[in-house]
DNA sequence: GTCTCTGCAAAGGGTTTGCAACGCA
DNA sequence: TGCGTTGCAAACCCTTTGCAGAGAC
């Protein structure tokens, strides 16, 4: 998907909810879509610094919170407080995420199934939700 | 297992990494484990405080740290910025966590291998790591 | 023109750290 | 007795908020 794209599909997307469509927001859109990986609230900042775009800190975790409500970003707390985020538009899926380049795919929903067969025979565990997330090196690091 | 039991085995765990075994870490042992769910660090202050102990703040967060370096607990940080921990003892493995009461069983670790092949045949992936959350309704509870 | 959005700086909240007193080994 | 541990308070760091001016629609 093209860059020019996923730029105008969040647009739909924050258009569909009222949300006005600034300067700053598509920058930022811009940037973290073409980042394809984690990336914190600070990380971003710097990139937008780096050129000269003068959107404040404050300005990409509002715009962070937004996406997230439209649908295009989910948020990840990390161990030591700091918040990464990752650009996403698709479905309910999970995260390959490389541990040499960092980058991160996306993987489809399946087989859960089976687990939530196993909880429930195992411990009349009912399973409502479920979160995965894969760690490990991708096919360009390898 | 029983209280003393595990607080038996944590003493070792620590003894064992010349950490010293003092009053204030034993009580927050004690507390934790017999809670049996995930707790932040001023949940546990606070039950801490009822009882008097005098524990303070710092300390207890001292001996979270404490404990996840011997292997005796488990941290997972919040959306919110706060961070949860789990007293947990065994092997490699993942919570089935109740979102009624939020009572926490272990989930041993079986058919990753199954998303472990999906992943290498789909995208090159070769998983080194990854974490399993479930959420639902536990045997009490329903 | 209205009402949302932005930038700045200050406030907020969780966690960590410095230090003197304490207490386990 | 020596050195790890504790309690307190201050420091830290990430994130959120208040407000006046700017800008989208």
């Amino acid at each position: 998907m093209s860059a020019k794209r996923v730029v105008a599909d969040v647009r739909e997307l924050l258009a569909a909810r009222a949300y006005r469509i600034t300067k700053q927001r598509l920058t930022i859109i811009e940037e973290f879509a073409a980042l394809g990986r984690f990336a914190t609230a600070k990380d971003l900042h710097k990139r937008l610094a780096r050129k000269r775009s003068g959107i404040g800190l404050a300005t990409v975790y509002r715009t962070l919170e937004t996406l997230q409500e439209v649908g295009a970003a989910s948020a990840h707390a990390q161990p030591h407080g700091e918040t990464a985020y990752l650009f996403c538009q698709t479905e309910h899926h999970h995260h390959a995420v490389c541990t040499k380049c960092g980058k991160v795919d996306d993987v489809p929903c399946r087989s859960v199934g089976r687990f939530a067969r196993a909880l429930d025979a195992d411990l009349r565990f009912t399973m409502t939700q479920h979160r995965l997330e894969f760690f490990g090196v991708c096919a360009r690091c390898s």
